[in-house]
DNA sequence: CGCTGGCATATGTCGAACATTTCGACAAGG
DNA sequence: CCTTGTCGAAATGTTCGACATATGCCAGCG
């Protein structure tokens, strides 16, 4: 027999479970998390096992160990949100503050039809395939229950739709920067019911995206995914503070 | 006494040495490092430290521990380069292959000229001396020694100018992704000896970049970021296969 | 021939002890 | 009264040794 009273689940994770508290507010920047040994009781862990973990968000940029004096959370700034493991728990257990959501979307406004124009130039079959199996995803949902079951398979599609053009550039930084903007994508979706606007528009609009890629017409995708972006953020009421449409617009018009 | 023979010394940081032969390819993709015992020998620590290190580079995505087998480096695109530690090792000990700092040059291209006309739009007083020392750092190292000393003092100052635009945007991806850029900076600064164009243009260049933000004119930094960096480029006979001065050019000139 | 069991290896976890750093309290001294 | 030095409590950092578990290999057996 085990000194552990539950042998069967893997091991609870530290990591994971001081960072929901974190995200969800339990601890603010500037607080102090539970001493090690208090860690150690809590979740029925070894010290080793429990720093092990707290390494994890350290790290992360999330947490800062104070040599004798405990481990203190950091300020938001200071986290490193290009970190996928981090972007996996904003994912999960909503943002800390919806200011870092807002700037995220901003930053998706302003780069995703340029990822989508470099995706045209660069992409390979392969990456089509990926691309036209997650649009597919995405069709059939909405045909099976005309909306979609539960959003969890729909939001999955989606996400992987994105993912995938992002990786069809082939290039190492966009294809990292895609996992962090999964948060982002998922809050879209989720916040803005899609039914709420015409779900037959946005998935016309998601495919003339993805024929414009195929086309290898470059500049084309980079309309049809501002067009993708505007009716995702137009569909539930949101604005930008500034540069609603990114530098694009501007750039397109003035010149 | 203690049980170490060098109590001078802090303590030597495993992930680091590690990380050392990794990218400089004493270790690569698909091979094992060393068992976990066999580095505390190298090392005079013990296993939780040596553990403990090991951890940050399976954070970092370099390494992957499979049990009871060993540690295995992982392929390179699964490298998370957006780990301001991982970049921070890529400037001190080369790229682990050229094509990612291409990559990452082609990334920046891209991308710069929007950073610098997003900083035209929401700088503040303060970015703005952030931006000016850099410049001005740049600017009395040319004047002191006509090239610079050791190379040391002039990338610093040209790295913080660029940050300082980063950060000016007052987003946080972008602000972040300004880490990773580091290295490519500070590799055109390196390979392209800056006394092999006209230091004075270079500098003129970047003047008129800081003076467009000052101004808050968003097109006009924009053209000046693609002027710096086309002049960085071309000073060393760099080529970027395609998409040379990224999508901007062509959309410009299009429209 | 294929499956199965055990064995070797290396990572994963555990527990206790000692070292080091930090902060705060307290007393001596200016 | 304020400053300063020292001591001690508290928490992290490190070390040691042992056991648990997962993986790969290979021999033995059906």
């Amino acid at each position: 027999m085990k000194s552990k009273q539950s042998p069967s689940r893997k091991r609870p994770c530290v990591a994971e479970a001081l960072a929901k508290e974190i995200f969800s507010g339990t601890y603010q920047p500037g607080d102090f998390v539970p001493r090690e040994v208090d860690l150690c009781e809590r979740f029925a862990l070894n010290r080793s096992a429990v720093r092990s973990d707290l390494r994890q968000l350290v790290d992360a940029g999330i947490i800062e160990r104070i040599s004798g004096h405990g481990s203190k959370v950091r300020e938001y700034p200071e986290w490193n949100i290009l970190d996928a493991q981090v972007t996996e728990w904003m994912t999960r257990y909503a943002a800390p503050n919806p200011g870092v959501q807002r700037e995220i979307l901003a930053f998706r406004l302003d780069v995703e039809p340029y990822v989508a124009m470099t995706a045209a130039k660069h992409a390979t079959a392969h990456d089509l395939v990926a691309i036209e199996e997650a649009f597919n995803g995405m069709g059939s949902d909405l045909d099976d229950t005309t909306v979609n079951r539960d959003g969890r398979l729909h939001s999955d599609y989606d996400i992987a739709f994105h993912v995938a053009i992002f990786k069809a550039t082939h290039n190492i930084v966009w294809s990292q920067l895609s996992h962090i903007l999964r948060p982002s994508i998922l809050l879209l979706i989720e916040t803005s019911n899609v039914s709420a606007s015409d779900p037959a528009e946005s998935l016309e609009r998601h495919r003339s995206l993805m024929e414009s890629i195929r086309a290898r017409r470059p500049r084309d995708a980079f309309r049809a995914s501002q067009a993708v972006l505007a009716g995702t953020a137009s569909a539930l009421g949101l604005e930008i503070p500034d540069t609603p449409l990114g530098y694009s617009a501007e750039l397109l018009s003035e010149t």
